[in-house]
DNA sequence: TAAAACAATTATCATTTGACAACTAAATAA
DNA sequence: TTATTTAGTTGTCAAATGATAATTGTTTTA
């Protein structure tokens, strides 16, 4: 059981440095391809909304760990911007849904089509079986470790 | 070869969904383990530094996607904070090598110290194999992708 | 040796971001 | 029904961050 733990802390350390590469790597992969009319933490909201619509404001708040007054403020400027929306809801009155608009939605494409281009570069040269491995190996952390 | 792009293109969408989790899931790890004298930037410098001590401030500066200006004046607040500090160099006069004094050592092994806890609990329930399947998948991704 | 390139610093400014208090409206619990 | 909780908004303020210009000293290159 010690040595359990051993290897448990050994496993901290190559997490640890293993999230910063990652860090590192989608930064550059994303660097500059941000339009010009938008913040960073405006693009990393459209990019959660990209992903997770339609989505709740307390959600992108929380998964944003960004304060409902900031949150609310930011998605305000994204709506001036023409670029997410509120959908209407039956259910509870309450909760807001957000999606974005079609514009909001050709501008991400644009950004993501630049990183899609980088990450190709970055794969290139890499066969069937390792992509295969690459795949394999992005759902095991993502079911065991990152949801 | 189409089949291949269409393939690629597909891990390229599972690759932008696991880094926004691993954004998600290290954000929450990290969630308000740093020091209080500290601004979040800073934060982000030390543990740099930490991973990757000693370095110049130019790689700092490059890693970190910041302007030599502002990776300067942030150093030059963490050093006035005494937690980190200058290396002598003989080799290049014009390069600066930094490394955390022995109290930025300890303000970071408290915060790594907090988020291992949490880590520890993410994984307390697996076994033996699913560890080793973990670092496995850790190796690979970082071998091939987030270097 | 002179010119160019590199590593880092200082100073300044505008913008972004984070925190907080006070508030409205809707849903839920007592 | 009243009280409480939940979801979101508005306004304000200070601090953090990013961008840029100008400068110093050191190393390389021509």
């Amino acid at each position: 059981m010690e040595e359990q733990l051993e290897y448990k802390k050994r496993l901290f350390q190559k997490m640890i440095g293993f999230t910063s590469a990652v860090h590192q790597t989608s930064a550059t992969l994303t660097k500059g391809v941000k339009s010009d009319e938008i913040t960073p933490v405006q693009y990393s909201i459209l990019e959660h909304i990209m992903l997770h619509q339609p989505v709740t404001i307390s959600e992108i708040s929380e998964c944003q760990h960004m304060s409902m007054p900031n949150t609310s403020r930011e998605l305000r400027k994204l709506s001036e911007k023409g670029l997410c929306e509120k959908v209407e809801t039956s259910a509870d009155r309450r909760k807001q849904y957000i999606r974005l608009s079609p514009e909001g939605k050709r501008v991400m494409d644009v950004s993501f089509q630049l990183v899609e281009e980088r990450f190709l570069q970055l794969i290139q040269s890499m066969e069937a079986r390792e992509l295969e491995e690459l795949a394999q190996a992005i759902d095991l952390l993502q079911a065991k470790v990152f949801r």
